[in-house]
DNA sequence: CTGGATCCATGATGATACTG
DNA sequence: CAGTATCATCATGGATCCAG
């Protein structure tokens, strides 16, 4: 199986671009491997539907474009998939897609349809970043189905990492994905727990609901 | 020919944005429809190499998810396509991914690639906006190939519209968009006409070259 | 001449099973 | 765990043709 070599052939830096992350799954590789280092069975577990072949394939593809690397080391079995610098740059593009797709092509979770974590992260952020004007420094640690998540902002720009804080954060929120969809979209509680300081709970509290005001549901 | 209904079926605001978007072309006819209005032959002469019937496929995929509509007037033969406010807030997309493309997946022209002035305005007025401090209002009045385009800012947010400005511009620039490539990478003014106040001129100068100094070239 | 539609060839993707 | 092999299907490209 030959590289891919599909291109547009325009002098245009958007064609180009697409040519290296264009084809039919790259992205959604990309957006998984954001939150930090995946194995090949992480990925397939988050991209449903996507087959073995495809993705060895994209993954071949990007590495090749010198937006992913393979780690292998001697003796170890897993090999551990990351993002090169060139590929966190694509960070923005994610963002930007996801920020579009909330407002104008949300869509109720269906019946089936996996339900991730850090999807829901990712976009809840963006909604936070784009849509209020707070500005401030955060970092609030998930424990979403038995998995870590810490979201945290500098002030100027948020990050979602599939990892435990190092430090403490400010508010620790545990529960399942589906209970957090609940607490986003109605407010509601239920199967939820917020632990933090009373004025740092009340700010993720205030800030967290962000994305059930954008979205545009279809 | 029924509707291209490929899914992904994931929860997430990225996947349901590439779902609308994400086909081979989809957002490079966006592209060409962010600097205004086209018909389906001026699409046709912009997005070299694209099939009449990948086109006219896409166009009507585009309609039906909102981001695209076409204008059909009776008794005119011409069918104008634009974008919808859905379809218009697609060029942030379209912007990082440019700007990605620039710096990580650039190539010199090559033999034979057409090469379209807004595609050429749209990368530099893109790299003038992230690569510089440059935050003041400009109207720049490009007429290249015997087309017209305005490049403005509003001392926030650049546009590049296929079009000649209403009210006089502080720049003109008459050319080829072969010689502003020259312009661009090479300083040489060959080919090319400048004109206005001399100190808009000279701001001008120092910003069009942006472009060539994040480009890493492949 | 614009705005497509049609036919056929090819290649990319999907489903399923299987292996080092 | 990390893929590959095989087969089937569907999307895209190339060329051509046609209606208003």
């Amino acid at each position: 199986m030959t590289r891919n070599v599909r291109t547009y052939d325009h002098f245009c830096a958007v064609a180009r671009a697409l040519e290296q992350v264009g084809d039919r799954w790259s992205l959604l590789v990309i957006r998984d491997l954001l939150t930090g280092a995946k194995r090949f069975t992480d990925l397939m577990d988050r991209l449903g539907g996507i087959t073995p072949k495809t993705l060895s394939q994209r993954l071949r593809e990007l590495d090749d474009a010198g937006i992913v690397t393979a780690d292998r080391e001697p003796g170890r079995r897993e090999v551990w998939y990351r993002l090169t610098p060139a590929g966190a740059d694509l960070g923005p593009v994610i963002g930007t897609l996801g920020w579009w797709g909330l407002r104008h092509a949300w869509r109720w979770p269906q019946a089936g349809e996996p339900l991730h974590a850090e999807h829901l992260l990712g976009a809840a952020i963006q909604a936070i970043d784009l849509a209020t004007d707070h500005h401030g420094p955060a970092r609030w640690h998930f424990r979403l189905d038995g998995a870590d998540y810490l979201a945290e902002s500098d002030g100027h720009e948020w990050s979602v990492t599939a990892k435990a804080p190092s430090a403490p954060a400010d508010v620790t929120i545990t529960g399942t994905a589906q209970a957090l969809v609940a607490l986003i979209f109605a407010g509601s509680d239920l199967g939820i727990d917020i632990k933090g300081e009373p004025g740092a709970v009340e700010r993720f509290r205030q800030l967290i609901g962000t994305m059930a005001t954008v979205v545009h549901p279809a």
